[in-house]
DNA sequence: CCAAAAGTGTTGTTACTACACCCATGA
DNA sequence: TCATGGGTGTAGTAACAACACTTTTGG
């Protein structure tokens, strides 16, 4: 457990494997069991926040040397949340309610580690008819301002009971 | 825990979920670490082994009922496995060595519940370039006998390093 | 010969990639 | 009017589904 999130609320938490090697740690048998916690930085800032202040953050490629196989966890979480955000919409969950297309694309590139075409982005997620378009722009910004979304959770829920799969 | 697996070998195991809500069991607070097993049935069937003699098969439409959130665990596992089965090489645990391509696309359709056009199927998975066909062919079939293959396994994990995904 | 399942080829359609291009805003 | 990123259209290609067809065996 590398943060305390008991003081959080509304946090999307998936488990992704339990870890009960008998030699993994040197007290004997120690059952892990891994979660990982998608955390809205923009919610929970240091500034804003008094947890966010209590929490260290590190980029995943570019972490201190961690205890007995904590790396270990760490990367099989980081494997299982690549594998999630391409095949359920846990990517919005990262979000504010209303965001820009640039901001999932720009989402679905630092998870996933690599880019993708503009044009064909837009036309996938959209093609899904998952996003509500608002009528609402970007402010303040010093060029075209984007259209805000919303997900469509209802609309996933029922395609989903139909067989959808969600994928990007 | 349904069956005591400690006495076989060479058994695919995997873990899907552990289950640790407060409730789930009269007596309190009980974790329980979901595995699914693939028994192949040709190798290990009443006749021929002792620990067969002591299991109970059901098919999964028809099961008795469970006790406590046994129902749900177990249905957490099959999803788990239809999941696999379609993004990884999972059903080939399931096959003797040698196998028909018919024998695969049963198994893939026995799993996942839906059937597969037979020409598109063998495209399919023969474009992955997995199998190795040997110089044998079915014997005592009252149809033109089927061409036997391997899974290259070798081939696999490599392919696997280059970023290669299986999906069927 | 027939039945049954193996195995192949073709065609039409869809989906995707790789672009080039236009648009609206602030400075 | 320029820079910047938002947003659209299209052409070429690859992938796929549907289905007709041929082949090889046992009886």
């Amino acid at each position: 457990m590398l943060f305390d999130l008991t003081s959080l609320d509304n946090v999307f938490l998936e488990q992704f494997q339990t870890f009960g090697c008998v030699d993994r740690h040197p007290v004997g048998r120690v059952v892990t069991v891994g979660y990982y916690a998608l955390v809205e930085t923009y919610r929970h800032n240091p500034v804003a926040s008094a947890w966010a202040r209590r929490t260290n953050w590190f980029p995943v490629d570019d972490l201190p040397k961690l205890a007995f196989d904590h790396q270990q966890i760490l990367e099989k979480g980081i494997e299982t949340l690549k594998r999630s955000v391409r095949y359920r919409p846990v990517g919005f969950e990262l979000l504010p309610k209303k965001f820009t297309l640039a901001d999932l694309q720009k989402l679905y590139e630092a998870i996933l580690g690599y880019k993708f075409d503009k044009p064909n982005f837009r036309k996938r997620i959209l093609s899904m008819n998952l996003l509500i378009p608002l009528n609402e722009l970007q402010t303040n910004v010093s060029h075209r301002p984007a259209k805000l979304f919303k997900f469509d959770e209802s609309r996933y829920e029922s395609l989903k009971k139909a067989g959808f799969i969600f994928d990007i």
